[in-house]
DNA sequence: TATAAACCTTACACTTAGGGGAAGGTAAAG
DNA sequence: CTTTACCTTCCCCTAAGTGTAAGGTTTATA
């Protein structure tokens, strides 16, 4: 199939597809004489489950490694829980820092009264060391 | 003062300093001699606010606002306090966003025997469509 | 005084993960 | 036979810087 398709089936734009061919990320034959990109069932399961991959937050060298682990048949599940592990220790942090974000803020927020006035608790704590 | 002290009382890398001055956020006289910049204390003032407003998530172009409103002495905090409400109401839909991956992988990771067999469920996962 | 270390400058390339759009070839439908 | 819908490559753009090179300046030391 072409681009266009496999793009619908993967629920990928176009660009992104052709993005992953670039980058050898999913590469799929390409005809000698027009130079279309055919896509293969398989390829199309691949760009799925990049896609999904990409939603986990997953980056695209990860998802490289994800892919070639899911394409060797000997791979140890022990490898793709660590790569998953680390993941969710990694958003963990991620969710503490900007829990802690949101309620700085949210505290700047209520303490400013809002009006026309010019005094502003928020500029005057994002003007303190 | 040159560079290496504003970046140094700001807590920015010179690096970033410079950018800012590239991009006209934080612009300091610049000596014709030397053509070394040289910051007023107000410069780094501003330095440490937008190095405090991009820890709070803000982008450049929010600082930008965010200055310009610091900048002017009667502008109302009604629409510093509208820009905040904003950014916290973002940040609470990255939080659940995140909150979801986060659950998510884990049960995958939770569900992986993780030894050296090639049965994976996260990768089963993630090539359903 | 000479030189080396530490500081400063501009300019360019690179990063992530694609998006926008131009110029031009191909295929299918009317 | 022409219009429309695809497809191709190519190049520039995004955000917020980081890395490196080549070269000028200032300060410390021998």
């Amino acid at each position: 199939m072409n681009i266009g398709k496999a793009s619908k089936l993967s629920e990928l734009t176009v660009k992104t597809v052709r993005y992953y061919a670039n980058i050898d990320l999913v590469k799929p034959k390409q005809s000698s004489l027009t130079g279309y990109r055919e896509y293969s069932e398989e390829d199309v399961l691949k760009l799925k489950f990049i896609g999904k991959a990409r939603k986990f937050n997953f980056s695209i060298n990860e998802c490289r490694e994800l892919l070639s682990l899911y394409e060797n048949q000997n791979r140890p599940s022990k490898e793709v829980k660590k790569i998953t592990l680390e993941k969710v220790s990694e958003i963990d942090k991620k969710l503490n820092e900007l829990k802690n974000l949101r309620d700085e803020l949210n505290y700047l927020a209520n303490n400013c009264n809002g009006d026309d006035r010019p005094n502003c608790p928020i500029l005057e704590a994002f003007s303190k060391k």
